[in-house]
DNA sequence: GACCAGGCACATC
DNA sequence: GATGTGCATGGT
């Protein structure tokens, strides 16, 4: 089977066993894009209790949160860990949301991926993963997120290699799949789930896996 | 108590 | 350009 065929069989596969994921878990862009800063590195759990923190507050909006003091928000996302860290990079994000959008997040869709991506990713403290999270998950841009998990169920799956590029193990994705954001929204999705619960960093329970059959 | 979790920037060589 | 380190909470 050929590259392409794997990775949709895979997709395939993954699907029919574990059903549609309907991510982002999130109920607005905004939200989401909070969640892809504070998701990094760090359990999805912990960052659940700090957007519970935020909309308790009512502070799930761009105006809201940019009108908030630092300390104050560090003590509520605290939860999420590295909260003085994150506060600064949510913040860097909602200036930039300011300056680009007039605080209205689906303004950026003004602009084309081409654009909108590299101005994203001089926002300090956004890297390539958090980029791609919200360009896919809040304004349904066609790019492929790759994270921890996918480089582990890449490289268990002989596809890959120790130590690739994000934007390679990217392409080995965007090159073969067609051009569709419903399926990459899926499909990563479908590979953080598999991670979580089979494709784990120190112990693989590959017998029990949707992906065993894959394994050589 | 060690290890891990949906990264990223920065220092140092 | 490669490699190492700080950032921090909460669950297993």
């Amino acid at each position: 089977m050929g590259q392409a065929d794997k990775l949709i069989s895979m997709y395939d596969t993954m699907l029919d066993a574990l059903g549609p994921s309907h991510w982002w878990p999130g109920d607005t862009p905004f939200e989401i894009a909070i969640g892809a800063i504070l998701t990094q590195n760090t359990n999805w759990k912990n960052v659940e209790k700090a957007i519970t923190n935020l909309k308790n507050n009512g502070l799930l909006s761009a105006k809201a949160m940019y009108a908030l003091d630092p300390s104050e928000m560090a003590e509520l996302i605290r939860p999420a860990g590295y909260y003085n860290i994150k506060t600064k990079r949510i913040r860097n994000f909602l200036e930039f949301i300011k300056v680009e959008a007039g605080f209205d997040l689906l303004q950026l869709k003004k602009y084309s991926l081409n654009d909108l991506r590299p101005k994203i990713l001089r926002v300090n403290g956004i890297g390539p993963e958090t980029a791609d999270s919200i360009l896919l998950y809040a304004l349904d841009f066609t790019t492929f997120v790759v994270d921890a998990y996918t480089g582990r169920m890449m490289n268990r799956h002989g596809l890959s290699y120790e130590g690739i590029d994000y934007h390679e193990l990217q392409a080995l994705f965007m090159d073969v799949l067609p051009e569709d954001v419903a399926l990459y929204n899926e499909y990563h999705a479908l590979i953080v789930r598999v991670g979580k619960d089979w494709c784990k960093k120190s112990k693989g329970l590959c017998e029990t896996c949707p992906l065993q059959s894959y394994l050589d």
